[in-house]
This record gives structure tokens, sequence and C-alpha cells, in this order.
RNA sequence: GAUCUCGUAGCUCAAUGGAUAGAGCGUUGGCCUCCGGAGCCAAAGGUUGCUGGUUCGACUCCAGUCGAGAUCGCCA
């Protein structure tokens, strides 16, 4: 599918390049910023050095020499200093866009350009047998919406949610259940329960060698497949497992695997041998397995007491994965701090041998912390959960439903604030740069004006509003036949139908920078422009049938594409709120 | 000490080497006989931390510097 803005752009620089003028390597064109009265711009300078002629003068000859052709999406050209202009002809745009959208339409944006190939993107990846607290939300809420970018864009997507199932503390949770009992609850109670009885049993160690002795012996012992200890272990997982699913439901977040930690471990002591086999690992005189890489802190891959470590695991895993999947590509959404782990272990698979046919990415992003910029931890007693969000921004939007739109019916009041207090948490944590910080603010977090969640949920119910009332299904297929978008040539109108030529190439630069605010801004931009025409154009009350029949194209062209921005970020848009 | 990230309006954030650095919140002032006011319009608010450099052109690239955060073999 070649969208409309494409179709305009290989146009423009068709016509560029019949000039003859300019060599095809300089046919670079951009999207000139708001405020430019034009949709696609050519700065000639770098054309106009190679001809020895003024930036200027180039413009000014090139906009004598172009013609346009009739019916084409082109409107008008002009010249303005060094910049050649163009712009969009406003009635064949509203019958493209609207064309578009109407024969895409759950899919507008979309495109295959990924031709199928595997991207396996490794996310969330909380602890077993703990709760899942803002720590995990960012990966898991980062994750989801990159996975589902790529999936828009025609790749194979491969979820897996690299669960931390193994490791020195089961030995304590094994010993403290034994001791103390398995909790008799389900979901997220009953990781309540193991923490605490992880946390008596951990602060009892260091003055009971008795019982740390235990702990060992039960990590030992779930290593070596006793059956007590592997029961126990799976028990932790299964609940964790299904405790989590709850907030992942909530999020509209899903995997295709759940291998954790644990997976890999048979194929550990293959690693370690193997690095030490090609000389990239030596075992030091105290037995530890340590990598030296030119440029990188030396780092290990064996402990000496024998224990492997989280890099170990990590290189494992990546094997797995190729042979697994061939995957193209491999991204680790996983915060900041660990910046340095993954380049080493990058560097290190890479000496190995493994990455030829696959890129490695970190995707990176900052951490959160409480609202003094305090950073959050247990211990400190300041760490926030993620169930306890999720019901904390539910029940503030309930409150604000409860204000707003008294007669709605009870459940479709909880739907609501469901839908726009979750649609909050996702928000604060898409619409800006992934890679920044972010310092918890209850207010702004669950704002619900401006650039917030709910402002974009409100443009789409208000959408669905005036369809409704014009009996009109939010995403019905329009018999564009029986309209007219040429009426379409209001400002406001043309200004939403541009906003809407641009969700496609919104969502490639998304995947490109691996940043999904570049579909929160669209999703934005797009709701601020629907808001201007919805005070400017009366759609139900318009001059005339025709122009009213547009205008409700128009709209429902407005709720798909909105609606397909929101899908992609996780946001659930209600029809009334 | 080394490495990485970030310094843009009072606050929270955009700006892919290009034109007059844009939004939201907050502040001030407007807009319903009308499709949902969770809205719309307008005003005020900037030496892009600082100093150099590269470039026709720098918030953007480079060097240095100041400030904040993070990381640096036996956790994950």
């Amino acid at each position: 599918m070649k969208y409309t803005f494409d179709r305009f752009t290989a146009e423009v620089q068709t016509l560029l390049s019949t000039t003859k003028r300019i060599p095809a390597s300089l046919l670079e064109v951009q999207v000139p910023k708001p405020g430019i009265p034009a949709d696609l711009a050519f700065p000639t300078f770098r054309a106009a050095k190679e001809l020895g002629l003024s930036p200027q003068q180039l413009a000014q000859e090139l906009v004598q020499t172009i013609q346009i052709a009739p019916n084409s999406l082109i409107g008008e050209v002009s010249a303005t200093g060094p910049f050649l202009n163009f712009s969009f002809q406003a009635e064949n745009l509203a019958e493209a866009i609207l064309n578009d959208i109407s024969l895409t339409g759950v899919k507008y944006g979309h495109s295959d350009d990924g031709q199928g190939k595997t991207i396996v993107v490794d996310y969330s990846s909380p602890n077993v047998a703990k709760r899942m607290h803002v720590g995990h939300i960012r990966s898991t809420i980062i994750g989801q919406t990159l996975a589902n970018i790529f999936r828009a864009l025609g790749y194979n997507v491969i979820c897996d949610n690299h669960l931390g199932d193994w490791g020195k503390q089961f030995g304590v949770i094994i010993a403290a259940v034994m001791r103390d009992g398995k909790p008799q609850v389900e979901g997220e109670a009953a990781l309540i329960q193991l923490e605490e009885l992880y946390t008596r049993y951990s602060n009892q160690m260091p003055q009971d060698a008795a019982l740390d002795a235990e702990a060992r012996r039960w990590s030992l012992a779930l290593e070596q497949g006793d059956p007590a200890a592997r029961e126990l272990w799976q028990w932790c997982v299964t609940t964790t497992i299904q405790a989590n699913q709850q907030n992942y439901d909530r999020l509209t977040v899903s995997f295709d695997h759940a291998y954790g930690e644990s997976f890999y471990e048979a194929m550990l002591t293959g690693v370690i041998q193997q690095t030490i086999e090609q000389n990239i690992a030596y075992r030091d005189e105290k037995g530890a397995v340590v990598v030296e890489i030119d440029g990188l802190p030396s780092f290990l891959l064996q402990r000496s007491d024998g224990g492997t470590l989280y890099l170990t695991r990590d290189v494992a895993t990546i094997i797995f994965r190729l042979q697994e999947f061939q995957p193209k590509r491999i991204l680790y959404v996983v915060g900041s701090p660990q910046e340095l782990h993954f380049r080493q272990l990058f560097a290190l698979v890479r000496k190995m041998g493994y990455t030829a046919a696959v890129d490695l990415v970190h995707v990176a992003f900052g951490t959160i912390s409480d609202t003094q910029g305090q950073p959050l931890s247990t211990r400190r007693g300041n760490m926030i959960y993620l169930e306890a969000l999720l019901n904390e921004a539910m029940a503030r939007a309930l409150a604000v439903v409860e204000q707003k739109n008294p007669a709605l019916a009870a459940e479709e009041k909880a739907a609501v604030a469901e839908a726009v207090g979750v649609g909050a948490v996702i928000y604060n944590d898409l619409y800006q740069d992934p890679k920044r910080n972010i310092t918890l603010n209850w207010e702004q977090m669950l704002s619900t004006e401006g650039n917030s969640a709910t402002y974009l949920q409100y443009s789409y119910a208000r959408c669905c509003s005036i369809l409704r009332r014009a009996e009109i299904k939010p995403t019905e297929e329009l018999d564009l036949a029986a309209i007219q978008p040429k009426l379409l040539i209001h400002p406001a109108e043309q200004q939403l139908l541009k906003k809407l030529a641009r969700l496609p190439s919104a969502i490639k630069e998304a995947s490109e920078r691996y940043a999904p605010f570049v579909i929160a801004d669209w999703c934005y931009t797009t709701a601020r422009d629907f808001g201007v025409f919805f005070e400017q154009c009366p759609v139900l009350k318009a001059e005339t049938i025709p122009l009213r029949d547009a205008r409700l194209a128009l709209v429902s062209a407005t709720a798909q594409a909105l609606k397909n921005g929101l899908t992609l970020l996780g946001i659930k848009a209600p029809e009334q709120m």
C-alpha cells in the first residue's frame, strides 16, 4: 500500500528530477516546520552549490521550470528564498486520504516494510515470587508498544518475557516456605506473602548460621532437580505468572513465550567452555571465569564458587534465540542502568562469532523516582506496585467520571474509569523520549486535560458521538462513491486531513527510533486539529447535505486513525465516556 | 578516576543539520440559542547550562567546561 503522503513525496521528487537540474543523490525533500505554509520542501543549498548558483537563484529557476500535471496531488509550487515549497492540492488530498483510510480501516498506517522478518522483543521480565512494581512498568509498556509497532509494519514479532526465575534467592524462598508454610491465597496477595516470607527469613539469616545453611542446601537441591524443591519452585512460577497476567490484561500486554532464566541453565557450562576454548575468557587463580574485551571493563561468566551470572544466562539466551527463531533483530527493553551490561554482552557474543546475521539492540529507558526524586526501593518503603498503581489510577478516574458523566450506567462508568486510569498510566510512559528519567507526579500523570491520554480518548468519544447521532458506526466503511470529499477545503478540514496523512510515517519513524512517543505525539496533535475542526466546522448542521456527508466521512476517518494510533500504544478508547 | 545519559519558557516535555525554537500545565483575558466545556481562541513567558570549533546554516555535530543522574568481575 502506497499511502497518500508517499505518493505526494514521489510526485515531488519526480517533478524535481524531470527538471534535469538536480542530481538524483540530492533529491532529498523534507517536511517543513509547522507554520511554514507548505507540505513538503526542497532546500536548494547543496544542489545550488553543485551548479554554482545561489540557492535563491536555483529556487527561482526551478519554480519557473516546473509544470504540475492536472490531477496531481501537488497543488502549488513556490520559491521562498532558498526553499522550494510544495503544497497539496486541497481537493485531491481530501479524496486521497479518505480513500486510504476507508480502504485500510483498522490497518491504516500499517505496512509490509518488515517483509515478515523476525524480531524478538525481550521485555517486562519480572522476578518470580515478587509483585511487579514500577521498575517493570516501563519495560512492559514500552516493550509491548514496540512489539505492536513492528507487528504493524509487517515484521514477525516474537515477544518473550524473560522471567527472573532463577538464582540464589530461590534457596531462601524455598527454605522459608518449608519452615513457615505455603501462602494459602491467590494472585497478587500470594506474592505479597512470599515477599514477607522471604524478607523475614533473609533478615534472620545473618544471626543464624543454620538458616543460611538450609537456604544454601535448598538452592543446591533446586539446581540438582530435587522433586520437592522443584515442585515448590514451579508453584512459585505459576502463581507469579497468574498474578502478573491480571496486570498484563489491564495493560493489553501479551507474550508468545515466557522462557525464564532457568530455561537456559543446561546451556551454561557449554557457553563457559566455548569462551575459554576460543581464548575469549580465562579462568583466574580463584577459579572465576573472566572476560576482557578492549575498551570495556572486564566481567565474569562464572563466580569463583562455580555459580553462573546473569550475563552468562544472557549469552545462552542469545544462542537459543538464534537457533530457535533466526531473528534479524533482538530488542532488549531494559533500563539504562544496565547499559554497560549489554555493551559487554553484545561485544562478547560478537567475539564468539554469533552476531553476523542479527542486530542486537538495547532499548534503554530512564529510571522512575518518587515524588521527591528519590529512588524507589522496597527497603526505603517507597516502592509503588503495579497493581496498586493501576487501582489508584482507576479510582481517581472513576471520581472524574462520576462528576463529568453521572448519567452513565454503573458498569459503563467502571469500564470508562478503567480505560481512562490505565490509559493515563500508559501515556505517562509513552508521551516522551524513553531515555528520560521520570519523577513520579500523580497530578501530572493522571491529568485529564491538555496533552493526556484522556484528551485523546475524549476526542475519539466526540467523533463517535457525532457518528452515533448520524447513525453511523465509528469504524463503518463509508460508501465513498456517494460522498464528495472535494468539498473539504476549509482550512480546519485541510489541516486535519494533512495530519491524518502523516500516521503511516509516524509509525515508521517510531520504529526507526524505538520511540513510541512519536505516535503519541501524532495522536495528540491530531486530536488538537480535530478540536479546531470541531469548533469551526459544524458537521450535523453543515450548510448542505453533501457537505454534511463529506464531513461525516472525515470524522469517521479521524476516529479510525486515532483509534489505530491509540491501539498501537495499548490505550483503550471507549465510544462514550 | 573512567565510561554512558540528560541540561530547551516558572513546571513537564517536543523540535530527524535547514525557514520565525513549538506544545501542555500554571498565569491573565476571551468563547456556548449550535454536533460532548474532559473543549476552543488569545496574551505574557527563551542568551537552548557555559566557552570555543566545524558548516552556506547548529538546540542538533565535535572539543572543552559546569551541573544532575547512572554504571564500573563474584546481585539481577
